[in-house]
This record gives C-alpha cells, structure tokens and sequence, in this order.
DNA sequence: GCAAGGTC
C-alpha cells in the first residue's frame, strides 16, 4: 500500500479525487479521514503534528532562571496524538509513502515532521511531490515524477522554531518574574509580536510629541458664462518651482485674501486636459482580501474566519495565500462561463466574455504556496451563507471579474486662473468609461466637476474663503493597515498576522480600533528597548530570514546558526540581571498607569480598577488596606479606564469592553451618587412576597450604574428582574393581566419610536427561553448541512436535541451515527446547564451577560442588588 | 502558563 500525506484535511481528500477519478472511499480512524482506493491510502495532517517546547523539568516559571532556558535543550512531542497515531498505524501497513504538504518551508518543515514519523515505524522509501495548486495537471504531474525531501530547507524552519522559542519564552519569563505577573497576566515579547507592537508604540510617540502648526489655505467660486454652475478654485502660489497651497504666515494669508476678495473676475490662464487609464487591481493574497474586506467593515480576525469557512465548504480557493499571480492552470474563461450562468454575476461575468481576449491582471508577488484567493465556480446558494458570509464570498468573485477586466479612462481637467495677481487652480476628474468599476463597486468612482473654459476666458469670482487649518499628526494605523506595514517589514506571515494583532489585544498592548497602546505596551517596549533591543527590532526577522536562506542553500549548519544566536541572547541576559529590579519596577509602573482613575475622594490616594478574589472587577483604593474606599463597576465587561476626565471628581470615565455590546459607564463615583439619589419607582405587588409580607416591586437603579426591578424588602426577598441598562424606562397605563404589572417602554434617544418591553416578567420569560436557545449548529462536529438535516428531523434546538433518541436519529438522518448524536448531546446538555447557570452568584467567572438589546442577565441584577443596598 | 508557525 502507499500512503500519502498532505498538510490538511481539504488536500488529502481533492488529490484522493484527482488521483483515484472520484472512485475514493473515506474511512474514519481516531477521527481522522483516510481516503482510500486501489492500494493507496491518503491522510491529511493538521498543520504541524509535532511541536518543539523545553523538556517538562523546565515548567516552573518559579524553580527555573530564565536564563537557564538560553542553554537548555529542546524536544519534540506530539502535539495532535490522534493525528500522529493515525499516520503511525497507516505507516505500519504501507510500503511506500509520499509527503504532499504545501509547496513552502513550513511545508516542508511539516513534510519532514511526518518522514520521522513513518521513519520511526516503517522502513519504507518516503518520497515528496510538489505543486503550487491542486488541480488535475499539476498533482498528476508531481506523483508521476516524485521528487526527495529537501532536509536543508526543512532545517531552515526548524532553526526558526528553536530561535522563537528560545528568545521568546526566556524574554517572557524573565519580564513576568520580574514583575511579578505570573498568573493569566504574563507579560510576553517574541520576534514578531514585539516588532508589531514598537509599530503602533512609534506611531502613539509620534502623535504624542507632535506639535501642531497653524496655516491658512483659500478658495473662491469660479463661474464662466458659458457653462453652468460654480466650481470650486484653490489658491497657490509658486516659489522655487513648486505649486504650494498651504500659507504659512497669517499675514500673508490675510493680504492674500484681501486681494481675491478685490478681485472681480479671474482669467483663465492655462487648461490642461489629459486622459489617464486607472489599471484593474491585482488577484487577492491574503494581505489584500483583509484589508478590501476591512473597507467592507469587517476586522482582519472575522474577514479570515469567513474567508476558510467558504474555503472549506468549497466556494472559494485556500484563503492563505502569499501570491497575486493566478498560475497557468487557472482558467478564467471557462471561470467566467460558470458565473455567466448565474443570476447575481451572470451580466457581469458575460459582459466580459465579450472581450476578445481576456488577460487577468498579475500582482507583484508570484510563489508557489497557493493560487491567488479567487472563487472556484462551486456556487453557494445564496440563503446558505449569512450576511457576512455572502459579502465577503460577492467580494471575492466581484475581486476575480475585477482582474479580468479592462482598465478604466478618466479624463482630468487642469484648470488655472489669475485674479487680481492671486493664482487660482481647480481639478476636475470625470469617469469616461467605467472598466472594471462596472463589475468592482468597491472603489471611489466620485467625479469632480470643472466646466470646460477656454484660455482667456473671463470667470466671475464669487464667495471667497479664508479657511485656518493645523497640521495634523500622523493618523494610527487601522487593523489592515498594520498587516499592511507587517507585510512589508517582512514580521510574520499570511496565516499569522492577524493572529498576532489578536494577540496583542489578549495581551492588554493594544485597545480599540485603530489600535492604541496601553502603558504597559510602552512600559514593555521601553525596557526592550533598553535591554534586548533585538526582539522589538524588525531586524531580527530579516536577518533570520537570511541565515535560513543560508542553511536551505546548505552554505551553514543549523547549529552553527542557533548557536550564534543563542550567544546573542546570553549577552543580553549579563545585562538584564543586573537591572532586574529597574525592570520590574518600571512594567509595574506601567501595569498600574492603565488601571488609574484619579484621586481618592477619601485619603486623596490613587483609585485603581482592581479585581476581586471572585473575579469581579470594583474601583479601590491604592492605600487600601488603610483605606477601604470603593464603588462598584458593571459586571458586564472588561472597564478599561479612558482618556475623558470627569470634571467633579477628577476621575478617568470606564468603558466596558464587551465585544459587540461595549459601551461607556462613565464617572464610577457620578454612577454610585446617582443611584442614591434616585428614587425608586413602585409599580406593582412582589410576586414572592407581596402576600404575606406586603412587598412591592420598584424600579431601582444600582450603584453599578444598572437598572432592575426589585423587591423593595432586599435583601429579605431577592426577588429581581432585569431591565436595559440604556434608555429611559417609562411606565405605562396597561396592565399585564397576568402578573398584574405595568407595561413598560424603554425610550432611546437615537430612535424615534420606544422599545415596548411589556410586563417586566413576561419579558424576563421570554429573555430566558431565548438565551436558552442556543443554536444547534453552534455545537461541534455539526455544519450547516447537518443542522438543516436535523431541522427536518424536527431537531431545531438543543433542548429538542438533548431529549432525542440517538438510534432514532441515526437512522432518520442520513450520513450522521448515533455515537455521533451522542456526543452531540453531551455538548447540548453541557450548553443548557451553562445557560442556566448564569443565575449562580456564586460563579466567579464572566458570564454572558448583555444580549443583543443590553440587558443584564439576573446574575448579574444580584450582584448589583447587593452592592446597591450594602452601600 | 512562555514563541511562531501550521490548521479548524
């Protein structure tokens, strides 16, 4: 038998189709496929199977010195057993195996990983085929002339691998053991991620240290008799032979509108027309899909989870990709007369059909990892795709027509004007023929209108303007554009970048978007800086990048190389240990800047945003334990303090970060007096106590910042229910029949009509039975395909799902094993128990805890009922 | 529990 192996799971089962002509069968062992026909088998791997880390005595952060890990030696483990298993018991059976992993070093790297593998249980000839993209011409060329596996090359990876991994976890513990944050907080730096950061650290410098400067720019409406309407002329004037616009002394600026404002009419002096072409854009890599995506307004992180789930139900190519060439096998004729079928792109497509000969554009990079992001011609019915999903797949196909599309013209009108011995100059910009704007809607097509003047003609001057302008500092990089900057610098690659943007926001570097450093992000860079100025420099990637091209050619040895570099690192560490103290100081520093609200009210200390034994987070004192002042914060959130101050109290505003529900909460201490201040609002008879105890329930708001209804017996009866945090809560004349409770409204300010929230208990039910309703798709292993097929089953819920009988459902649904059902069920029942959970105050983890309309769940109504009525 | 690189 033979076996091939490929990088993943979506190649093993296309080149099993190549190869055996669709004749393959698919088997499952430890859940993993193996494709099978004729005598061979194909698995695909996960990426790397194997990964490198230090040998376990090296765990402790605390027992180890870090410099100790300069020194130490390095081992490989499996990191997916069931993988690695399987490819072993596949390898026992075969006789010959052949590596198919991507055409790249990790490729190669991962191709290597998986020979010492067969190796270690097979003595079988292992050969290596390679091609660049998985269509029917290249894969059967590459199997029918295999080729050897490149060692060199491979070992170029692994020197990475140890490289990263020495200077990364050595640098990272000694920053965390120097400040002493070891828990979920360590403080981490590595070749990639500390470049990205000093990235955006410059850039806040920057804007930090800029000086604005005043300047003064002018314009004036022109009108010539015979076209219609004014158009809009700047002023400049010329000096060293360069058109200048901006006036840099007031006085200038002043005697220079005096002078257009005398001018009664201006004489056109010079018309300059020119027909520029605008050039199709280039087949999408990865770096280019984010950031067309990110104009459509979607982050780097959801543009490629979109990007590989149409990827992997098979609507669009490998979504990781370095190059902007399509390869010759790429047929875009015959692409373009699949989508000509079609109702969304049929015109478009057809359209240019037309064309006598269609030449896609190429882009500057050109490599052999994957084809360009482009659409197969696989079809997605449109309602199977959410919205997202469908924008981003229309991106795509609209991206791949745009390339094979012809140029644009636009016809640019220059036009200058004298009056009154003041220059005045307009551009005009019209689109003359629409090229590929016509199937790529996503470009500016905005024109810019100039009537057509003769020279010498006579322009009536009309509503002159002297506007006063600042220079403006350099705007922060957004999310595409950093992976932009990180492309070019060469710092990680095309499935990592975004990961590492992700990592910074984890980390507590960066927040909001365009990302800003924290002070602990300029605390890290600066020491550094400092100490180990190397790991924040985008020089150390390019010079690894040069000692790998070194040890691929076979020019050095992978020893040679990380011994020269772990030389380096011990040099850093003779200097760090003496400044060890300063370190830590310094990161603490920085740690506690970002946590600072401003004075205590009490002691005149420093509030800090701390966090409890239980986890939940609360304003305290910096004195404490002398000083025990606190207020409460939401329960919903991460506070982060801002930049806006409050004016009475002298205290930072805290925003909540909550994903899609962040908001403001505001001044802690303004919140905390509100809620004292505020009287509550009775509406009704307490459902558990109103009988016997005469309770009442009232509209409360919490120190928190909250707003629930609540038995005004608390805490004797806890009864509560939640209400929006945003809005005002209007009570209304109509009673729930029911629960004999008003019907409330909820008026928000930038909505015209109020939300009808009903009777508070109603409304609570069925906020209950949706936050319940998880979707059964959610849940793993099952897909879209699969949560349809159960639909129609009657299994549209967990909780419908967690009563089923497996048996019964396994032979109703077609393809699905009961084993599978049941591992289904277990999820459900685990998602349920989760929902219901959410009331346990106890549960010192974050719970969800806003939906979609910003409401508190009841665990956290509780929590803030106590800290409303201790305080 | 550290990195960065694969992949889901």
């Amino acid at each position: 038998m033979e076996l091939i192996i490929t990088e993943k799971d979506n190649a093993a089962r296309r080149i099993s189709e190549i190869l055996s002509d669709g004749s393959f069968g698919t088997d499952r062992r430890n859940g993993v496929n193996v494709y099978r026909w004729g005598g061979k088998r194909c698995v695909g791997l996960s990426g790397h199977v194997v990964g490198v880390d230090f040998p376990p005595e090296y765990d402790d952060w605390r027992d180890v010195e870090p410099v100790e890990l300069v020194d130490a030696p390095m081992v490989k483990r499996a990191t997916k057993e069931n993988i690695v298993r399987t490819l072993q018991d596949l390898a026992r059976e075969a006789d010959a195996a052949v590596i198919a992993t991507d055409y790249d070093r990790e490729g190669e790297l991962i191709g290597k990983e998986a020979y010492e593998l067969v190796e270690e249980v097979a003595d079988v000839p292992i050969r290596r085929v390679r091609f660049s993209s998985i269509t029917e011409r290249e894969v059967t060329e590459a199997f029918a002339d295999p080729d050897e596996l490149d060692f060199d090359l491979a070992a170029a990876g692994e020197a990475r691998q140890m490289i990263d991994l020495m200077w990364g976890a050595a640098l990272t513990r000694f920053l965390s053991l120097s400040s002493g944050q070891l828990g979920n907080d360590f403080i981490s730096v590595g070749r990639v991620q500390s470049p990205t950061l000093k990235l955006i650290v410059d850039r806040e410098r920057e804007i930090e240290a800029f000086d604005p400067e005043d300047y003064w720019e002018l314009f004036a409406d022109l009108t010539s008799e015979d076209a219609d309407g004014a158009f809009e002329a700047q002023y400049f004037f010329r000096e060293e032979g360069r058109e200048n616009e901006r006036v840099w002394d007031e006085a200038a600026a002043n005697a220079a509108h005096e002078q257009l404002l005398a001018a009664s009419e201006a004489t056109v002096t010079e018309v300059d027309r020119r027909t520029r072409t605008d050039q199709p854009p280039t087949p999408f890599n990865t770096t280019q899909f984010i950031s067309a995506a990110s104009s459509l307004g979607h982050s780097a992180q959801k543009a490629m989870s979109v990007a590989e789930e149409l990827y992997t139900a098979g609507y669009i190519t490998y979504p990781r990709t370095d190059n902007t060439v399509y390869p010759e096998d790429t047929d875009p004729v015959a692409l373009l007369e699949t989508f000509a079928d079609t109702g969304t792109f049929g015109e478009d497509a057809a359209s240019l059909l037309e064309a006598d000969d269609v030449e896609p554009t190429r882009g500057e990079k050109e490599t052999t990892d994957h084809p360009p992001i482009h659409p197969t011609g696989e079809l997605p019915p449109r309602q199977d795709l959410s919205a997202d999903e469908w924008e981003l797949y229309e991106l795509v196909v609209r991206r791949f027509l745009a390339t094979c599309a012809e140029p644009a013209t636009w016809e640019h009108l220059r036009v200058v004007a004298a009056a009154n011995g003041c220059l005045l100059k307009a551009n005009g910009k019209r689109l003359l023929d629409p090229g590929y704007h016509a199937v790529y809607p996503y470009l500016s097509t905005s024109e810019n209108f100039v009537p057509d003047v003769t020279e010498g003609e006579s322009l009536a001057v009309s509503d002159v303007r002297l506007e006063a302008k600042q220079t403006q500092p350099p705007r922060r990089r957004g999310q595409s554009r950093l992976i932009e900057t990180m492309e070019d610098l060469g710092i990680g690659t095309k499935s990592t970048r975004h990961n590492t943007l992700q990592k910074l926001y984890d980390r507590n570097y960066i927040e909001g978007d365009p990302p800003r450093p924290t002070k602990l992000a300029m605390a890290v860079v600066e020491a550094a800086e400092q100490f180990a100025d190397r790991i924040v420099d985008e020089g150390m990637t390019a010079q690894l990048e040069r000692d790998m091209d070194r040890i691929a050619s076979g020019e050095v040895t992978l020893d040679e190389v990380t011994e020269e570099s772990r030389e380096m690192l011990s040099v850093i560490f003779e200097e760090l240990h003496e400044s060890r103290e300063a370190v830590g100081d310094h990161l603490r520093d920085g740690l506690k800047a970002d946590k600072t609200l401003g004075p205590c009210p009490e002691c005149g200390e420093t509030l800090l945003v701390r966090r409890s034994r239980r986890g939940s987070y609360f304003v305290g004192c910096d004195g404490y334990p002398d000083c025990e002042y606190t207020l409460p914060l939401p329960s919903n959130g991460e506070p982060t303090p801002i930049d806006e101050t409050c004016e009475e109290h002298d205290l930072r505003h805290v925003k909540m970060l909550a994903g899609r529900s962040t908001y403001v909460h505001g001044c802690p201490q303004c919140e905390a007096e509100k809620a004292e201040d505020e009287e509550d609002v009775v509406i009704g008879a307490c459902p558990d106590c109103g009988d016997d105890h005469e309770g009442a329930l009232a509209i409360k708001r919490t120190r928190a910042g909250g707003r629930l209804v609540g038995c005004t017996r608390y805490p004797e009866c806890d009864y509560s229910l939640p209400l929006p945090r945003r809005g005002d809560i209007e009570v209304t004349d109509t009673y729930c029949e029911e629960h004999d409770l008003p019907e409330l409204h909820v008026v928000q300010d930038d909505e015209d009509d109020p939300w009808e929230l009903g009777c508070p208990i109603c409304n609570f039910e069925e906020y209950q039975a949706r936050q319940r309703k998880t979707d059964v798709e959610d849940l793993d292993g099952i897909g879209k395909k699969t949560a349809e097929k159960l639909a129609d089953a009657g299994i549209d819920s967990l909780v419908k799902l967690a009563d089923a009988d497996p048996e019964a459902v396994a032979s109703e649904v077609q393809g699905v094993s009961a084993d599978r059902v049941r591992d289904w069920q277990a999820q459900a029942r685990e998602a349920i128990d989760e929902g219901g959970d959410d009331t346990d105050p106890d549960d010192g983890e974050e719970t969800v805890v806003e939906d979609d309309e910003g409401r508190d769940t009841l665990g956290d109504v509780e929590a803030e009922v106590d800290e409303a009525t201790a305080g």
